[in-house]
RNA sequence: GGGCGGAUUGCAGAGUGGCCAAAUGCAUCAGACUGUAAAUCUGACGUCUCCGACUUCGGUGGUUCGAAUCCACCUCCUCCCA
């Protein structure tokens, strides 16, 4: 089977610009492509990871990659899917956070001579003149196309400053510059980022008269509609600091029945004719589903040693037997309050007085009423079905 | 530059002198039911030394026995006119 038949299968492309060009560029190993990446934290996330996902696709099917830090367009902010602006970012930040990146993405992708390229896009847009770049691109623009673009349709209610306005261009601007420095002829992102990669497109074409092809990704979004990847406590970080390895896992462990398999086929590397078989599994298989789809991501980003750890730690707190995720806390008062917020499950005494009562919480095997339990180091903590923690006390 | 309106507890959004820790919806957490799923029902959802007290309604002052609510100034934002 060819990539862009596989791409296809797997329910990863949304839109491009070109269906038959395209697929004989990357099914010839033709491409060379770019994708961006806003370095708006310090790590990547479950959104990035996607998009890394099919940079290792490509580059496996002879393509050549093009990570693309926005390290000049952080300046800048994306208003894309936003209702509101972005809090801006100081250079060190920017600086910083590019360098995480970096880091993180040298897991997936093989970089170097003739593999794939990494490009900071501040080392050329930081030094653009304002007035060579109107002359040079603003001219190819007219305001009516732009304001018609999709991504600032929601914008325009609230409000969109000319910062942001600017984004565009600068994405345009990116494009065109790859595909005259390094012979980039097509850009992948995001399906929020059509807009902006058409934008390129047509700068390319009117300014070196060449064809220049994008495709967009399917939002990975879960059956309410909702972009994937985020809890209560935020995003699902590749970062193991930020994300424990079985944080991780869980996450995945616990989507949704109706994502399970859109999920395995869109983010994991099991070949297509392997998740046809699993789509015709009986129903009460599903948390097997779940389990390899887990196991697959967890090992995917934090290796397969960790992602064995974090499956067996699973099955211990879930199934009995085995070694628990641990959290080491150090307290004054060894009773049960206290030890939740130490541990991080509460976040305030209020709150794990109310848990108590309401019986969220056991200690081993036996729930909690009085508020004063004590706990000592060793014990096992319960918070509802989902939360098991063993407690080692300094 | 001129005019109007606005800023409320995670979000959305009520409240316009005491009955306000502040309606309602969403999100979240727990209990029941389950499959570490969904749906449904129940409860909780500012902080604390929790039958009570304390601190919150953009900021700073003021009026008042009493202010999220009234006044003044400041900051930020929407909209209308330029």
């Amino acid at each position: 089977m060819d990539i862009y038949e596989e791409l296809e299968k797997r329910g990863l492309v949304a839109q491009v610009t070109d269906k038959e060009e395209i697929k004989q560029l990357i099914n010839g190993g033709g491409a060379r492509f770019y994708i961006g990446f806003d370095p708006t934290a310090d790590s990547l996330h479950v959104g990035h990871f996607m998009a890394l996902c099919l940079m290792k696709r490509l580059q496996m099917a002879g393509n050549k990659p093009v990570v693309l830090l926005g390290g000049g367009t952080g300046y800048i902010g994306d208003p894309t899917g936003r209702t509101d602006m972005r809090s801006m970012l100081t250079p060190e930040t920017i600086q910083k956070n590019c360098e995480c990146f970096k880091k993180q993405m040298e897991r997936f992708i093989e970089f170097g001579e003739d593999k794939a390229l990494i490009v900071n896009n501040a080392d050329w847009l930081l030094d653009l003149n304002y007035i060579d770049l109107l002359r040079e691109v603003g001219a190819c623009f007219t305001v009516n196309n732009m304001l018609r673009a999709e991504c600032y349709k929601q914008r325009m209610e609230k409000g969109l400053s000319f910062l942001e306005f600017n984004y565009m261009i600068m994405q345009a601007y990116d494009f065109w510059h790859l595909s005259e420095k390094y012979g980039c002829n097509m850009q992948f992102g995001g399906d929020d980022q059509w807009s902006n990669m058409l934008a390129g497109t047509e700068l390319i074409r009117k300014k070196s008269g060449k064809d220049a092809y994008a495709m967009t990704i399917t939002l990975l979004l879960n059956s309410e509609g909702k972009k994937m990847g985020k809890t209560a406590k935020g995003a699902v970080w590749l970062d193991e600091n930020k994300t424990s390895a079985y944080d991780f896992y869980q996450y995945w462990r616990n989507v949704d029945d109706a994502d399970v398999m859109k999920c395995i086929k869109m983010l994991t590397f099991i070949p297509i004719d392997e998740i046809e078989q699993m789509e015709g599994w009986a129903d009460n298989r599903i948390n097997e589903k779940k389990e390899i789809l887990a196991f697959e991501l967890t090992k995917l980003v934090h290796g397969e040693e960790k992602a064995q750890k974090a499956q067996a730690m699973a099955k211990a707190a879930f199934g009995g037997g085995g070694e628990l995720p641990e959290k080491h806390v150090n307290v004054e008062f060894k009773t049960i309050i206290p030890v939740l917020v130490a541990a991080g499950i509460c976040s305030s005494n209020g709150e794990a007085r109310r848990l108590i009562q309401q019986g969220g919480v056991s200690i081993g095997e036996e729930k909690v009423t009085d508020i004063n339990a004590p706990v000592k180091s060793g014990d096992v903590i319960h918070k509802g079905k989902k939360v098991h923690i063993k407690i080692v006390i300094e």
